[in-house]
DNA sequence: CCATACTCTTGGTATATACCAGGCAGGTGG
DNA sequence: CCACCTGCCTGGTATATACCAAGAGTATGG
């Protein structure tokens, strides 16, 4: 079975994480300290560490080092909990950035909710931490007529979809998902501060009111292990 | 930006495939003949390609070499369709393969669907393949009591839910499902001809009738960039 | 004619080594 | 006291090379 040396390393390293994350030390020695403990070369000790990456078990800050991974967050994404409250509730601490706010057209949106590709959206870009630890970076584009005065609110520490709800009334009835591995482009790898190609998980929303009147078009990138998708569906025949 | 050499190397590679795509060519060159070409090393060359594996360009097949990768399988893990149906409606070629039937308890099930630990399955595990490429390992639990005689059926060349309901009147009402990236371990990995800690996309589903008893449990593990999911909800306020 | 054995090709694993580039802390000068 | 600079530490990229193991086709012998 195991004839290659890197996969009984990959063990080895398995055992070390593991006492490192009993005794809440997140960080993992140097590569080369590593390597020659190991009695091997980097090249070879990388390869396990990247295999441990693509298991989720560590994840590596760009050049500061690898270090034990925490669990993936549960996340549902047909649910309009707001992302602090789920993260709250798993005993987790939540951060939000907002990286930029405009109002302009945007193609993919337009197309996505059936509207002239000139069609305005309010558009969102942010970023958004668990634990002091960047997992997701998310574009939404959302209609100004459903939502006036959306970008002069406070959308930032108030669930988004409770705002749709309670202060326009609306009701998102239709949602469209998809949801696709993906290797994280140049920008959304710098805004969570990992190498461009990391693997990465793409969420894209589409939501119609009661009414099948467009409402919103978002496109989230997370880090491909922060996450655990779950869905819960009744009665759809 | 793209100072590193082997980035420049990807760009170079994904025109490569394209070109092999625009053919018909599904294969690469060697490993040896295409460092050769670039004036690199397989280290390097192997780094690119890599990262060309990660965005789902191209694949490979255990020692026998690289090749171009079809584009994803849309798939909607919520609708019964067969799979049989919505890959020939796709334009792919659908085959599966069943590897095993047995009837015996399973904790995994049982504690997802709520059973006493003793609880007994029909247990079928299968791999299907598109275009013949071995794309999903899965196993279901069945719950006998809801599909007396499942095993004797033809559970294979027609839609296993299309049975559930058409020869047991079931309908599926209640449906949980879980989605995480993981590394494929070595039974599945084996199954779908890859390395273990190959990328894959673990499905997981819970099902239960409309008068809430439970019907179903399966795992499913696809090659990760083989589908793009996609999910259409109504009304789930 | 078929099965077996050989051989070539392919990717997979591994060593040894070198230099590059960004994070980060500690020192230094204004 | 703060800003900048310097240098060390880290992971990131790259070369050169060797041997292993499984796939695949070919030659060979019954």
């Amino acid at each position: 079975m195991s004839d290659a040396y890197y996969i009984h390393l990959t063990e080895r390293l398995r055992e070390l994480i593991n006492d490192l994350d009993a005794c809440e030390e997140g960080r993992l020695p140097a590569e080369r300290t590593l390597a020659e403990h190991f009695r091997t070369t980097r090249v070879t000790l990388r390869q396990a560490l990247a295999h441990l990456e693509g298991e989720g078990r560590i994840h590596r800050s760009n050049r500061r080092g690898w270090f034990v991974s925490p669990p993936p967050l549960d996340y549902d994404p047909t649910r309009d909990a707001g992302f602090n409250d789920y993260v709250k509730a798993q005993g987790r601490r939540p951060r939000t950035e907002v990286l930029l706010t405009d109002t302009r057209p945007h193609r993919p949106a337009a197309e996505a909710l059936g509207l002239s590709t000139d069609q305005t959206f309010f558009h969102i870009r942010r970023r958004r931490f668990v634990d002091d630890r960047a997992v997701l970076s998310e574009s939404l584009w959302v209609v100004p007529e459903r939502a006036p005065g959306l970008l002069e609110g406070d959308y930032v520490s108030h669930s988004l979809w409770g705002q749709l709800r309670g202060r326009w009334g609306l009701t998102l009835a239709h949602r469209s998902l998809r949801l696709y591995s993906e290797a994280l482009r140049a920008q959304e790898a710098e805004e969570l501060g990992v190498a461009a190609g990391t693997a990465g998980l793409s969420v894209r929303r589409t939501i119609f009111d009661a009414r099948r009147r467009p409402v919103e078009y978002d496109e989230e990138h997370w880090l491909h292990h922060a996450l655990c998708i779950t869905v819960d569906l009744e009665n759809t025949s």
